[in-house]
DNA sequence: GTGAAAGCGCTAACAA
DNA sequence: TTGTTAGCGCTTTCAC
């Protein structure tokens, strides 16, 4: 199968490569006589003409392309957002080039600099996990580029993120409500800002309530896995103080939180209640039910597309950032927690 | 920040660009003098050079880079398969473009059009529904491609799929260990090879066991989504045999059944025994515990990367394709249905 | 073993 | 408005 070049158009309508090209370009066509332009236009459709991107992008520098780097397809918190940059992206004639990191500094940056050598035009970045001085250099190369689930404070880069504050806040007041009174928190990694976020907020959020907010309340899980959930869980339980509820940090926590609870014959929410965060695709079909902050994924990943394509139109519009409504979605039993358990 | 080219890498060295391009290509690095080569190879580290792609790709239309398509990033199946195909790509050498064709056939031409254009050496395609001509003109053009999840009888084409029918055998030979006789399917759509192919394994089973197989006992599920699935339930319950088990063609469909089930107040396995497929994440969370027939994913994907690579290394070599181990996933209570139930 | 020359397909100055 | 020219960075015949 022969693909027709921009050569064979131009001869087929007996004008020259250079007039072909601006004909078929939405920004030139307009310097090209608008009956030529007509004919050339024919005569590529005869031909079934696509432009090289290849041929195009080695002499423009430009790919219609982004990279897309995250730590992990298989987490299904980047499915969504994934899908919600695409569909911004594509209609807008970009394609993505989607990198897994496996959270390591050293693959996040060999594969930044692959793409770039692709002449991808600008990145979107959903590693919580970025390294400090590659942000810069390409911020300082001025590559357009924007973070999700992550902000930064030393460069003045555009994000998307949900408002993990609030949800915190939401989460607090909903074990309140409930009557709980001692509440801990596992915590996802601090070197994430979604962590720090989140462990900053809950403290507040206690101390605000007037609540006991010794630090023993607050365990630090390595990862944000169910198996750190679970030995997070565990240490609470033997050194933390007494409780009856648990944030975590995400989702992927809370179910840790959920085996060891199970493992040392607690029952939810009957000994101790758990409340999730991120609302991730079928947490809704575990058992117990667990309440959670649903922070709106696809349209993380879509405001992330279109912050981008701002940006990839005017290099030099002053970036934004955006934090996205999170909300609370109560799951299970919502009866108040028995006096009894008080300690 | 600029880039070296392999025009200053030659000048820095004092050769041709040509000696140069040879020296650093490891299929051409005999032809030239081993001192010259160490020499530009030193001169190369030094400007830190690493050749454009673009510029590559437009000479020798090659591109380091296949095409992954699939039908939906969000559903839980794909992310597994993609990580195994990229694993055992990436080290090759190969990126991959992933693209969502939604399994709409229109979006699939276009996507694979559009990654031909960009020189992509090959496919992997784990859409269910392949247009059928689109298929034979890839096959006609010898590009080199493999199936995942599908197989084809028209063209001889590689493909990796889990042995479904071994899986079908085994979850009725576990229904029928359970002491269940009276077995429905809810039976994906039959445009797939893997829902055609689970429902004729069905079939056969109940024929091979001696057990009811009046074809009333069989719903096909428009889509292979939840809702359809508890749609299907409810269209069994209402107008099909009697029975005491279901066989889904898929997990997804199984939670819907789940749903459809109970919503008319019955309990799994108490009334019905439900038996899924799959065994996609996290479904190991849902309650009541789900057993399933488990594929190998990631191993699904990176045998479909390796199948790739083979074609990619040799296109003339013939295609091989593998059926891959399945295995049952027993969850929850194993006790025997009691005679009580048996209609 | 190395260099010269050409060209992959396209676009962007510059000239006419 | 159109054509001429040059070149993006690389590889690959063909000479030497």
């Amino acid at each position: 199968m022969h693909r027709a070049t921009l050569r064979e158009v131009a001869e087929k309508a007996g004008v020259h490569p250079a007039t072909a090209s601006r004909a078929l370009n939405a920004a030139t066509e307009s310097m090209v006589n608008a009956g030529t332009a007509a004919r050339i236009q024919k005569v590529a459709k005869e031909l079934g003409y696509t432009p090289n991107p290849i041929a195009r992008s080695l002499k423009t520098s430009r790919s219609m392309s982004i990279g897309l780097v995250i730590p992990d397809l298989t987490n299904p918190l980047f499915p969504p957002i994934v899908r919600g940059v695409e569909d911004v992206l594509r209609p807008a004639g970009y394609n993505a080039w989607i990198v897994n990191t496996d959270s390591q500094t050293d693959v996040e940056s060999a594969a930044v600099d692959s793409l770039r050598q692709r002449n991808v035009e600008g990145f979107v970045f959903a590693t919580a996990l970025l390294e400090q001085p590659l942000l810069e250099e390409l911020a300082a190369s001025s590559v357009p580029m924007v973070l999700v689930n992550r902000s930064t404070a030393s460069a003045d880069i555009p994000s998307v993120t949900p408002d993990d504050a609030a949800g915190v806040v939401l989460a607090v007041q909903h074990l309140i409500d409930l009557g709980h009174r001692h509440i801990v928190h596992l915590a996802g990694p601090q070197d994430t800002s979604t962590g720090a976020t989140r462990r900053k907020a809950f403290r507040q959020a206690l101390e605000d309530q007037d609540l006991p907010h010794d630090s023993s309340g607050i365990h630090y899980c390595e990862t944000w896995s169910e198996e750190a959930g679970a030995r997070g869980m565990g240490a609470l339980l033997d050194s933390g103080p007494p409780f009856t509820a648990v944030l975590a940090g995400n989702d992927q926590l809370a179910l840790g939180a959920y085996d060891a609870l199970a493992e040392r014959g607690l029952r939810c929410p009957d000994d101790v209640s758990v409340v999730g965060f991120n609302d991730i695709p079928f947490i809704d079909k575990v058992s117990p039910p667990l309440t959670t902050v649903r922070i709106p994924h696809v349209e993380i990943g879509a405001e992330a597309g279109r912050l981008l394509l701002e940006l990839l139109d005017d290099p030099t519009r002053h970036p934004r950032s955006l934090l996205l409504p999170v909300k609370l979605v109560v799951r299970g039993s919502t009866s108040p927690v028995s006096e009894a358990r008080m300690p």
